[in-house]
DNA sequence: CTTACTTCTTAACCTACATTAAGTGCTCTT
DNA sequence: AAGAGCACTTAATGTAGGTTAAGAAGTAAG
């Protein structure tokens, strides 16, 4: 039922109580497509927590191309890491791409649950953890492989994200410009 | 004196005893220029600390291109995380670069320290979002920037390693080829 | 001193992908 | 139903960076 808390218990036990005190400590709200949750420039106050819908997060270069960080829908986290840890003023947008129920922590409680539930420490940890390692992985596919072995690995890693994201979005995520995306669609086709 | 509770000691306090529990679960070795201190297809059982020297993650494409993930000097950790976490055979070699001096700690004493030490949860937490913001900047900065920006930031950011890495594993990281990495260095020494 | 190995450079040529621009077909507004 | 956007396509042309190959210069080992 409560996707969150089912997501915590893969990797940490808690108490009835302490769950109930982690629900009281965030929000949930419901989002249109098109909404910004995040804008470049300003101090990223708190995280997301996808319950149902799609996020994205991207940056823009020179005011003209954007660039998608990261997709993120149901089961996922998503935030402006580096403005939220530092806050100081980041380069990220966040934006709601379809309608969306997100679960809202602030800053303030996460740093508050981590002395009320220090197990969290850990849960917050692995999150990471696993993060890291994806987007290690990426900067390297980035590196070696060409966009048509990335776009590959997108389908094969992402498969309910093909339906919904836009196509010159996923362009965006792979690293190519929409043009030659659409170009490479086709030549992939045919083969 | 010791440098990685130096470390610590930036992100949570420990104990006399602790700091003495900790050194007690890590090894500190010394390795000469040329080690592997891990190779693709195993799977990593240890992350190091760089008292001194200087170490590099990479991996190999195709058995032909090596293409640098990070490198790790003074104060830095190392290893091949994916690895590490999952316990599946990874794709990263780890190589010391300079006669280094490093402290070893393995997986299972890790995850020991955790227990008998729940602070380090955080510690590690930290120094894991730190990576990440900085992996995510970087993958935004190959998506974004030339290639000649990216050696300006790399320049600006790491500048002691400029002296230290060999050029073409510059070139590696910042994702280029050696042969076009010097055709731009000259390009650039003529403005 | 010599051989062998490695890093770095230079230069000709090649290609994956970008840019620009025009056109098609949606869907949403009004 | 008319227009305005927006996503997507196609195609001509441009370029950042790759590939290949050869040589120079440094270094390590015998």
């Amino acid at each position: 039922m409560n996707l969150i808390l089912q997501n915590i218990a893969k990797h940490v036990t808690l108490t009835p109580e302490e769950e109930l005190l982690f629900i009281s400590r965030t929000e949930t709200k419901k989002f249109k497509a098109k909404t910004i949750l995040q804008n470049a420039g300003q101090v990223c106050k708190e995280g997301y927590f996808v319950n149902s819908g799609l996020l994205r997060s991207f940056n823009i270069n020179d005011n003209i191309v954007e660039h998608v960080l990261s997709f993120a829908c149901e089961g996922w986290w998503i935030s402006d890491m580096y403005s939220l840890l530092s806050q100081k003023p980041g380069n990220l947008f966040i934006e709601v791409l379809e309608d969306a129920e997100v679960v809202v922590l602030s800053k303030e409680n996460q740093e508050q649950l981590y002395l009320e539930i220090p197990k969290l420490e850990r849960f917050f940890r692995i999150l990471i953890e696993n993060s890291l390692v994806a987007n290690q992985e990426r900067l390297m596919d980035n590196l070696s492989l060409t966009a048509e072995e990335r776009f590959d690995k997108f389908c094969k890693k992402y498969p309910t994200l093909i339906q919904k994201v836009p196509q010159k979005q996923i362009a965006s995520f792979i690293g190519v410009t929409p043009e030659f995306f659409s170009k490479m669609k086709a030549r992939m086709l045919k083969k």
